[in-house]
DNA sequence: AGCACGCCGACT
DNA sequence: GTCGGCGTGCTC
């Protein structure tokens, strides 16, 4: 074993190849991390993906500098889907490292924490410490803090000394930090390194599971289909007790923003220390701990996490439930791999044979596709929890108020009307709308001039608040021009309604009305998140006017109107998922209503009034949606009767994208015939000064990944091949979203 | 992805 | 005459 191939964390296709120095032979294992140098200057620590003894030809190996690891830090388990996703997803498996392990693995950062224990001097017998703090005398601040740590060690009342640790010490007698070296110094304490873990600890009380109704308990596998608020997080934790229970683990996955400290807090009542959680917000240090906890010897039995939690370490992984299955932000959209953890998490429970749970309100008609075809089992639960009334949902055709021009900025009378009366009773409103900013753009009123981003092929959305104009796409930041550029005119109309026109509104209805926003631009971290949905769930605010982050499972007893402000946006987005989307959406934040007593009132606001859509949402008519979707998609040939792939091609010249674009066209046409839809310009054409050009392929289910990825491959060394592709950047995006 | 090598504009 | 712009090509 001479040789070693090494995934490198790089967008590279292929592994590099090492030399192992003799000494390290024996120690090193497929897993393992390694030092390497890579290129003139570069170090990286790479993951040994194969030891053989086969002599690379045409270039000269260089040695591994160093084994980082005793014992293998991915499993063979993991590189089998690491190489899985590489395959699937066409990227290289240093794209799917950097997604699989939390950065202090990548950069060899991680350092367990230690906190620094403060001991008497060994020496120093009982007898003495009197003459000690005489000795002191001439330093207070020394005397203080010598005679705090005898109080809190214990000194004279018990025979073991309690540890203190320094942290602490220093905080009872606020000492300086010269203060404690010189008591160190004069050999009168002593200190010494401890590691602490910093995973909180947790020691609930666990509470019993409530008895599950008859339903419940049916749904062991497959897609459980369950209205808002009736109960899926209860079957969950039946069937991950069960889990536990028989000694295998559990993967509880959910979308990023539903993962809130309600369920988490819910979750650990019943779970307590058994259960970690991975999110994003939480440090790489936190993460990188969960991570190594799962390798060692007592890993969590429950993994509570978001998409990336699919790369953790399992042993034995027994019941992977997908929450939320529906949620789009599942698939990785931006850096490769463009991975799915819906698809990622039923592979890797199909390896480790164990039962795969999706939920949702509102299922995918992917995943509801594969329980109608009888490949999933399928569990629906179709009464509320107590029984709560469903919301009624009242139509506003706002394309007809309009035109009578009886529409009062972004309100109908009817929602003016129903928020009223909501807010005179002492009830609360949120407001959905799905757009943030203040004005979708701005306008100049001479000539129609819209500003743009330099940068991407987008019109400015005005924030008013801060009042500058940004670029939604890569966050640009531009001031309002004072005047046109086109006609030197000085006025703007804002043309459009984000979240914050929508409040200014709100607080010109209704001045006494306490409103708060909720988009990414208020809510960017997790905190500020928490920090709205607590105030406003303690009734600090009377209306919550938010983008889709408002949809997710939330409760909010005081709450009995909600006004979707308009569904267009959602259902004429060029996209064959548009009309999913919006029942989806419209169905979830239309689940926010009635939670209190009385069940509550959801207005829609739309132009499309008489579209399937509506009227399936109208009627909470999942089943309809589905069969007119299907219809559709079976007939244009889309998922989930084929898999897409689009095919992305970028230069930095328009008009370079635009020509070899259409050569990637010809290969793949030769290659997948009519399955060849473009190329096209996508809705954003240009993204940071870059143009980008995209080709759909639609495969037959039964495609071999493998060989479609070997033939786009090929085609895309041919295409790299022609002198003209210089700079030609081409990127797959399997099943986009 | 980096980083070095390499060939054309504004400067000590 | 150089310093440095980023185009292009390689990294075991």
């Amino acid at each position: 074993m001479k040789y070693a191939d090494i995934i490198l964390p790089l967008p590279l296709q292929d592994c590099f190849t090492y030399a192992v120095p003799t000494d390290m032979q024996s120690m090193l294992q497929v897993g393992c991390r390694v030092q390497v140098p890579f290129g003139q200057k570069k170090v990286y620590i790479g993951i040994v993906l194969r030891m053989h003894d086969t002599e690379p030809v045409n270039y000269k190996v260089k040695a591994i500098m160093r084994v980082v690891d005793s014992s293998p830090v991915v499993t063979p388990r993991q590189l089998e889907l690491w190489q899985w996703a590489a395959e699937y997803y066409i990227c290289s498996l240093g794209e799917v490292m950097n997604a699989a392990l939390p950065a202090g693995l990548k950069d060899d950062s991680f350092r367990p924490k230690t906190e620094t224990l403060v001991h008497l001097a060994g020496e120093l017998h009982a007898d003495k410490v009197g003459i000690v703090l005489n000795f002191l005398r001439r330093s207070k601040p020394q005397q203080v803090m010598f005679e705090t740590y005898l109080e809190m060690s214990g000194f004279g009342r018990k025979h073991e000394l309690t540890p203190v640790t320094k942290t602490d010490l220093m905080r009872m007698c606020s000492g300086a930090a010269y203060t404690f070296k010189a008591l160190v110094d004069k050999k009168l304490l002593t200190t010494s390194e401890q590691e602490v873990g910093r995973l909180a600890d947790v020691h609930d009380e666990l509470v019993p599971l409530s008895q599950l109704s008859e339903a419940q308990q049916v749904a062991f596998v497959t897609l459980l289909h369950g209205v808002t608020s009736s109960g899926k997080t209860e079957v969950y934790m039946h069937l991950m007790q069960q889990v536990i229970d028989s000694g295998r683990q559990v993967l509880y996955l959910l979308p990023e923003i539903a993962l809130t400290t309600q369920l988490t807090d819910r979750l650990r009542r019943v779970f307590g220390a058994r259960m970690g959680v991975y999110h994003s917000k939480f440090t790489d240090s936190e993460r990188v701990e969960v991570y190594r906890r799962q390798l060692g010897s007592q890993p969590f039995d429950i993994i509570l996490g978001v998409r990336s939690s699919v790369f953790l370490p399992f042993r034995d992984l027994g019941l992977v439930i997908i929450d939320e299955e529906h949620e789009p932000s599942y698939k990785q959209q931006d850096p490769a791999p463009r991975y799915h953890a819906r698809s990622m998490a039923l592979v890797l429970a199909r390896r480790f044979g164990a039962k795969t749970l999706l939920g949702s309100a509102t299922p995918s008609v992917d995943t509801f596709h594969m329980a109608r075809t009888g490949r999933y089992g399928y569990v629906s639960l179709t009464r509320r929890y107590r029984d709560l009334a469903m919301p009624q949902i009242h139509v506003v055709d706002i394309r007809r108020l309009r035109f009578q021009k009886r529409m009062r900025g972004v309100f109908s009378q009817q929602l003016l009307d129903a928020m009223g009366e909501a807010l005179s009773r002492g009830e609360q409103v949120i407001l959905f709308q799905n757009r943030r900013g203040y004005a979708n753009f701005l306008q100049c009123r001479t000539c129609g001039w819209v500003p743009r981003c330099d940068r991407c092929d987008v019109s400015l959305t005005y924030h008013r608040l801060h009042g500058h104009l940004t670029c939604h796409y890569c966050g640009q930041v531009y001031q309002v021009p004072d005047a046109c550029p086109q006609c030197e005119g000085r006025e703007f109309t804002d043309v459009g309604m984000g979240t914050e026109k929508v409040e200014a509104e709100v607080h010109q209805h209704f001045p006494q009305a306490r409103t708060i926003r909720m988009d990414i631009d208020t809510a960017h971290t997790r905190h500020a998140y928490e920090q709205i949905i607590g105030d406003f769930a303690a009734r600090r605010y009377d209306v919550l006017i938010g983008t889709q982050m408002v949809s997710k499972g939330l409760d909010f007893a005081g709450v009995s109107v909600v006004g979707i402000l308009d569904a267009d946006t959602m259902l004429n987005i060029p996209d064959f998922r548009s009309h999913e989307r919006t029942f989806q959406v419209v169905a979830q934040v239309s689940g926010r209503a009635g939670r209190a007593k009385q069940g509550g009132q959801v207005i829609l606001q739309t132009r499309s009034a008489d579209s399937d859509t509506i009227a399936q949402v109208v009627a909470n008519d999942y089943e309809a949606m589905y069969k007119t979707e299907s219809e559709e998609r079976e007939a244009f040939r889309y998922p989930p009767f084929t898999r897409l792939i689009n095919v992305y091609v970028r230069h930095r010249d328009a008009q370079r994208a635009d020509l070899l674009a259409g050569d990637m066209a010809r290969l793949l046409r030769a290659a997948f015939a009519d399955r060849v839809l473009g190329p096209d310009r996508p809705a954003v054409a240009r993204v940071k000064s870059m143009s980008v050009r995209k080709i759909v392929v639609k495969l037959e289910k039964n495609a071999s990944p493998h060989t479609v990825r070997s033939i786009l491959l090929d085609l895309q060394a041919r295409l790299m091949m022609q002198p003209s592709a210089n700079g030609v950047q081409i990127y797959y995006d399997v099943d986009p979203m």
